[in-house]
DNA sequence: CGACCATTTGATATGGATCAAGCGATGTGG
DNA sequence: CCACATCGCTTGATCCATATCAAATGGTCG
């Protein structure tokens, strides 16, 4: 079942619902994480879980990108997070996954049995506090989303910038695994918002557009931030 | 410094960031902060604590109802979340509260010290297991509320509606605690447009409204809610 | 080279915000 | 006990940001 998915370029399917990504922490449970995992390529579009199927595995991104998302049941479709190299996501404190996942990009994907870790985290404590962090961690980006969803295009696509440059963490370069269309689903926007707020932006020269997956930031300050 | 709080009719203030409401867990945990926790009154609009102070605490509602909220630099507030009866909010990972928190209505709060907790969640594991998890839940919270934002403000205050309902647990009775302004702040909007929109479902005969604090629903399925 | 898909750009529509009064309940002081 | 001030809520008129509808452009792959 999760090999049968590991291959075909998956479509984009789910039920209902938002995910996590979580900075890898440096501590006892990437480590658990690094030494446990099975190591999975998943080809781009390929979906690695569904909204609302058992929660057996959690997982790391090694390499590309991955998005969580629900989708309503009119179709409208929340992109709940981005993953990148070394994110952990689809960890449940539930049995059920609450939203779906699919690779971005071709990914390779680090598959941990969440029954052996949480074996593990009964025997040690650290292992359970830092699965509780992370955990917390995940709320505490979900809620910063939050603060993101009530604030105008502008600041959202702006903020979105900023966070993706300091993630990536190549200096002023961003180089965006995602299509317009995953943006403004993570945003609250449609792809016609994004697409003119990123021109506006580059008309007031906060960003320079060489291509439309690659951004460079000129101008943070006029990425539209009126506020935190 | 928490006494001092306790009696004062605060002012509100507070900084910027999000809060949790957490249904009380009929477990070990729950039982545990009624045992060691110290009842205390607080005035409406009394803080409890504000955003960035020492989580040196966290608190269960006894009676009486609390917001957690984030402010923003120019001034918008975020409503993270409205506690009533049974709730848990200020538990946190980290060492800093990450909204502030305020009485709504006088109300009477459990409040536990989190180094009391930590330490015997590092003796116990299955207190260890529930803090986890009551911070899982209040994720999946978060989650809804996003989804929740992106919808049009009819779904939003439906939605509100019906989930102050089941929480309420008083049938198609709903008594609000809150006034319009925080229901905005909750919501993503403006008190003129919740204020409208409670008007449009009353003359669509979806609700009824005796006063402006207490709703009842007269027919759930036209609440707005063209998705889940 | 041609087809397809993602993205941009343009024109128009609209939901909710903003600006501005009214209204009703609550509470206070005379 | 009543007049008045205050506060929270509702209602109205208008504006504007973003959605929607539509078309052109550009980049990629066979």
């Amino acid at each position: 079942m999760l090999t049968q998915r590991a291959i075909p370029t998956g479509s984009s399917r789910g039920t209902n619902g938002l995910s996590h990504p979580v900075p890898a922490p440096n501590n006892a449970l990437a480590g658990t994480i690094d030494m446990m995992g099975a190591a999975m390529p998943f080809a781009r579009n390929a979906e690695i879980y569904g909204e609302n199927e058992p929660a057996d595995y959690l997982y790391k991104v090694v390499s590309g990108a991955v998005r969580t998302y629900k989708v309503l049941a009119d179709g409208r479709r929340q992109v709940g997070a981005f993953c990148l190299p070394g994110d952990i996501f689809g960890l449940e404190t539930g049995n059920e996954h609450t939203a779906s996942a699919e690779a971005i990009t071709n990914a390779k994907v680090l598959v941990v049995k969440r029954s052996a870790l949480m074996a593990l985290a009964g025997r040690d404590n650290e292992v359970a506090r830092e699965l509780w962090t992370v955990t917390g961690r995940e709320l505490r980006r979900v809620q910063d989303q939050i603060l993101l969803l009530i604030k105008t295009a502008k600041e959202r696509v702006g903020g979105f910038l900023l966070d993706m440059a300091i993630r990536g963490a190549a200096g002023n370069q961003v180089e965006l695994p995602m299509s317009r269309q995953d943006i403004a689903d993570y945003l609250g926007l449609t792809i016609e918002t994004v697409s003119r707020t990123l021109s506006d932006l580059e008309s007031a020269a906060a960003i320079e557009l060489p291509s439309s997956r690659r951004i460079v930031l000129r101008n943070r300050a006029a990425l539209g931030l009126p506020n935190g």
